[in-house]
DNA sequence: TAAACTTGTAAGATTACCTTACATTGTTTT
DNA sequence: AAAACAATGTAAGGTAATCTTACAAGTTTA
């Protein structure tokens, strides 16, 4: 529900490298280990967004710390699946009230 | 003082013009009228921020409604002038309030 | 009407990006 | 230890994206 520039797929990959301090071959890289997901103009060039920016220098910390690829994915699926369980329990929840209470969206109105 | 990833020039032509519907032709020719001002890559490609493309948008909507690029640019003009007045202005009054009362920066610490 | 405004389009050149492949160095795993 | 994997650099060849300049054409302004 955020939604704000920050996850608009809008940087060519260049600039993520000058942003980032990475090489363009170490973000393909990690693309192809499935750490980073960018979508694509119609000519095929890699489109990232502030948000995988952000991402990407938190795997290169990692990886300066030793951590495999292949770590690091799991700890992002794991982080991930938690996430969504949190979000379920918070619906779970939300719903319990409306329920009993029969409350709306928001406290407006 | 916002400084969010809003103005940081980071976007292309061609997402631009996905994103405004604009035609690069419009682009460019409003930034040689002094309505919009990229930053370049060291290759000279030109680099626009989330705002630009915001007021892209915004100069789009006024052309579509007869206002030529020269009328444009006085109205930015005129409203920058403005906003820069109540900045000095602001600055003014917090300065007459800390010289009566010594306040600190914020209502922290 | 002449001049300026706005936009399209084309040409040719250059920059940016893509994929594939091979090499290297260090680290696991068998 | 040998083999396999991990991470990165680099090079080649190709395509996409962008750049500048110039001309055309319809519209508006002076």
């Amino acid at each position: 529900m955020d939604s704000s520039y920050k996850d608009k797929k809008v940087i060519t990959i260049g600039i993520v490298r000058d942003l980032t301090g990475l090489s363009e071959r170490q973000i393909r890289y990690y693309e192809e280990r499935k750490l980073i997901f960018p979508e694509r103009t119609p000519g095929g060039s890699r489109k990232y967004s502030f948000s995988d920016v952000e991402l990407l220098v938190e795997i290169a910390n990692k990886i300066e710390d030793g951590v495999q690829t292949h770590e690091i994915r799991k700890e992002m699926i794991r982080a991930q699946k938690k996430q969504t369980q949190d979000e379920i329990r918070r619906k779970m929840i939300q719903g319990q009230l409306n329920a009993q209470f029969g409350l709306r969206k928001g406290p407006s109105a």
